[in-house]
RNA sequence: GGCGAUGUGCCCGAGUGGCCAAUGGGAGCGGACUGUAAAUCCGUCGGCUUAGCCUACCCAGGUUCGAAUCCUGGCGUCGCCA
């Protein structure tokens, strides 16, 4: 069994933490409960959370003690972004999304055994904390000159706008919620994005001084970034969520698939559970035969798998075959087509019309006046055949087995049409 | 609290009374090329019942034949001072 600090250096999940030397002895002399929070900032997870969700899962896989946290009291708050300040969600919208993430969250982990993980939240000892209380118990331990240091809080004191009390106020609370985790349940490890070292270091700080002799640790994921410079997990101006309300498994499944050559060794050793020895083989293949993907292929197999299921997965498969192969869509047969189509989004008319209509319709253009555009850019097409006059109109005789439209903007962004006029 | 400055489309940022749905850059989107890559080049980029019309330059009023541009009030932001 190789030595877990080591694994996750190798995979490249080791951005930096506390002593080194103390860290993988406290790994390796046995279980070690550790914590990793996640913020309610929407009703879902995205995929740049799978650095965070999927290394907890690894570290329980490697023995040791999860406590999930969500958090229904810092949600409320918001973790000072470098660009601007953000806008506060109401309670009522915040708890909805706790639970929404609680449920996302859980299937990755297993809740049974020695070391079952722990679902936390942190409004649980916030709520009936008092102002006063508060500034006293903890605010009294915090130097304003050092938090003033924290990278989050030194760039936002740079911009125009600055930040307010409350962003500023932050630290002290994720701070504390590692004080109360390690008093409830001894949890000695706090995990992270990098970009939350901050607030790591800040609940280490608070814990040395309440606790004296406590042997605790942080450690810091990488983030997420792209060859190209553009920003992670975002694809049609929008993120990739893990709901699948939000992002269908196909959008999911394409959204791997379509990982930049430069990129996929690095996503792979990060988010897969693949052995080492299978890793390097497709990082050679990546290298050798870069259009063949095999290693996008793998990913998005797997994550998809392990998101949305195997069944859900082997559909997308198929229908990501259906859609993109060579052939002709008239001549895939109903039930293959039925299939594919319903891993797109979607919409039932009752009356054909318009392209453009229909285009807005699905969701594949913003406006009808997008539509237009797409179509005098040329990049619409129904069927697989360009549309060209931006009135064109659809007919009966077009319908795919008496019922089905494939619409299509650009390359890749499909979607479906199902008419269901005659029957009402 | 006082004084000064400023507020333009997703972001940055021109525009100081008509030629402004608003220059330019970035992002986004589409096309060519490809491997459903990358890079590059080209195009596009408020809405609609699209030769026209509607809504827009922080908000509300006002001046004017006509305002993103001028005036009044409000709000936000920034700076200096207290």
């Amino acid at each position: 069994m190789t030595d877990i600090v080591d694994e996750l250096k190798w995979r490249g999940l080791f951005a930096q933490s506390t002593d080194e030397d103390a860290l993988r002895k406290a790994l390796a002399d046995g279980p070690v409960t550790f914590y990793c929070g996640f913020d309610p900032t929407a009703a879902s997870l995205h995929v740049g959370h799978l650095v965070q969700v999927l290394t907890v899962r690894r570290l329980q896989q490697a023995g040791h003690r999860p406590l999930a946290l969500v958090g229904g009291a810092t949600g409320q708050i918001g973790d000072p972004r470098p660009t601007a300040e953000r806008t506060l969600n109401d309670p009522e919208t915040v708890a909805n999304w706790v639970n929404r993430l609680r449920s996302q969250i859980e299937p990755f982990l297993s809740f049974e055994g020695e070391n079952a993980a722990v679902m936390v939240n942190n409004l649980d000892w916030t709520a009936g904390l008092s102002a006063i209380e508060f500034l006293r118990d903890i605010g009294k331990h915090f130097r304003v000159n050092k938090m003033l240091t924290k990278d989050s809080v030194a760039r936002r004191l740079e911009s125009e706008q600055g930040i307010s009390y409350t962003e500023f106020s932050y630290q002290l609370l994720q701070a504390m919620d590692f004080l109360e985790l390690y008093r409830r349940y001894g949890c000695v490890l706090q995990q992270g994005g990098s970009d939350q070292w901050g607030n790591l270091v800040a609940g280490l700080d608070l814990i040395h001084r309440l606790e004296p002799g406590a042997d605790v640790h942080a450690l810091a994921t990488p983030l997420m970034v792209k060859a190209d410079g553009t920003k992670f997990g975002k694809t049609e101006g929008g993120a990739v969520w893990l709901d699948p309300e939000m992002t269908t498994p196909y959008a999911f499944y394409q959204f791997w698939l379509n990982v930049d050559d430069r990129d996929i060794s690095t996503y792979m050793r990060i988010l897969s559970f693949r052995s080492r020895e299978e890793l390097e083989e497709l990082e050679q293949q990546t290298a050798e035969r870069p259009q063949a993907r095999a290693a996008q292929r793998a990913l998005a197999e797997e994550l998809t798998t392990l998101v949305h299921g195997a069944e859900q997965c082997a559909a997308v498969i198929n229908a990501s075959k259906a859609l993109f192969g060579q052939g002709d869509l008239a001549e895939l047969d109903g039930a293959t087509l039925a299939a594919a189509l319903s891993e797109l989004p979607h919409a039932r008319v009752t009356e054909l019309g318009q392209v453009v209509d229909l285009f807005t319709e699905v969701g594949l253009a913003p406006s009808k006046s997008g539509a237009r555009r797409t179509v005098k850019e040329g990049g619409a097409y129904v069927n697989n055949v360009k549309v060209t006059a931006e009135d064109a109109e659809v007919s009966a005789d077009e319908l795919l087995h008496g019922r089905w439209l494939v619409l299509r903007r650009g390359k890749k962004n499909l979607a479906a049409i199902e008419f269901a006029g005659a029957e009402g």
